[in-house]
DNA sequence: AATGAGACATTGGACATCCCATCTCCTGTA
DNA sequence: TACAGGAGATGGGATGTCCAATGTCTCATT
């Protein structure tokens, strides 16, 4: 079959391979039983059995794929085909941010980069498409960071919750999953670089902005409010970068 | 310290809590320690000996974090921290874009889009930054196309190759491994569905415009034709999944 | 002195076994 | 009917043993 198809290297990573090769098994053999999200995959022990390798090696893929958001595992209960999960990516790149910082940050700009032509290019098509009731969310979104901000406290979590609904229209769980995911990982290297000071006001009228442009169905001026919303961002990770 | 700060839900899921907070105590130790890309880490005896958990359980949480591209794992010889490596998510991807085919395909689909968004969104700036000696370089791409087109040949790797090209100017690996990424989940897809017949010359003439758009620096038509691109993409893949 | 074959230590890979922790579901009791 | 608690199943984890791959070092050969 495909298994063996993705030759790396001469013989260096055959380990990796064969690892690799039994993932894919499991995928296949979840594919294959047309198991559906949420069904139960066999218990570890049929598992092991049925391909023919020890419980620990199992189990060791299992926790790479539950990794991969491909399963979900609960303890005394059973292995299952999981949702949408893009945790992994969070992890892996956080770390790669957190690893780039130590020189010169770059990975970190990246992802704003990334995240900046995302949310700029697809900004157009979700004004297009969104709805009244869409646009009320999202207002509503944008009070209660304004009440935050004026009670000084973080606006973190509704900053991001402000560029789902903003993305909602779209109907596109995957970008929804990656802005989240750079969401994410932009906030554990502020976190974990000690975050400057904050100023709480200008954030919520930067999104209030943003909003207005929205609401007016203005394109051109919302993707360009959002333009100087990520070059606010970059120039605070680059400040704090520098320590 | 911050390991046990990420609460999740009460102690339903308290063994990923405990088994991600391993991940997360390796990654921060490979940090602490100032390691850099191709340093060795400990042994996997060492490791289990520090963090105070059996061997079996530390390399569980090593085959994870080598998925997700944080280390390398060399049989013999010992774990590295690993460069840049995004092959976790596609296999993540992959997995998810066949699963959703079973039922409309809305996830591939979503992925088109994405990639859409990205492409046709930054090519701008591409342009504005290509110099002569990348555009030239793509030139050599689009001829060797060509060739392979009349040959019979697959253009399956010289599109990929294409399209790094293309946004090579911007300097943004992360952009580099996304594209690839989505590239190679969409041709897994294909693969595993069995592609239909493909016009060999079309593809070619299609990659031909953009290149002749992007040589003329202009920024409007080349965003247009990979719009373009990137709706026959969507149909051919509409095509295929209806089957 | 240069080279190559082979022994050796180190390190990861795999497995078997044993016991613990947690979950769901069923049963019995109030 | 509602609730408490136990039974059984399942994943979590530790330990020990052996296998396999790798790099290095040694030593004989040239």
């Amino acid at each position: 079959m495909s298994i063996e198809s993705q030759v790396v290297s001469p013989a260096r990573f055959s380990a990796q391979i064969r690892s690799h090769a039994l993932q894919t098994r499991i995928m296949d053999l979840i594919l294959e039983q047309g198991l559906d999200v949420g069904d139960a995959l066999p218990t570890e022990s049929e598992l092991a059995a049925v391909l023919g390798v020890g419980r620990n090696t199992v189990r060791e893929s299992l926790k790479v794929l539950q990794a991969l958001g491909v399963i979900e595992i609960r303890h005394g209960f059973g292995m299952f085909v999981a949702p949408n999960n893009f945790s992994a990516l969070t992890d892996g790149l956080a770390f790669r941010g957190r690893l780039s910082l130590r020189h010169r940050g770059e990975e970190a700009m990246e992802l704003i980069d990334v995240r900046q032509a995302l949310e700029s290019g697809l900004i157009g098509s979700a004004i297009d498409l969104m709805t009244e009731e869409q646009l009320g969310d999202l207002r509503g979104t944008m009070e209660l960071m304004e009440a935050a901000a004026q009670a000084g406290k973080p606006l973190a979590e509704l900053d991001a919750e402000f560029h789902r609904k903003l993305y909602a229209p779209l109907n596109n769980e995957l970008l929804i999953n990656l802005m989240d995911v750079f969401w994410k990982v932009y906030r554990q290297i502020h976190r974990a670089l000690g975050s400057g000071p904050v100023d709480l006001g200008e954030q919520a009228r930067v999104h209030w902005e943003i909003y207005q442009a929205v609401a007016d169905k203005d394109k051109t001026l919302a993707s360009e409010r959002l333009q100087r919303h990520f070059d606010g961002i970059r120039l605070k990770l680059k400040d704090v970068a520098a320590r």
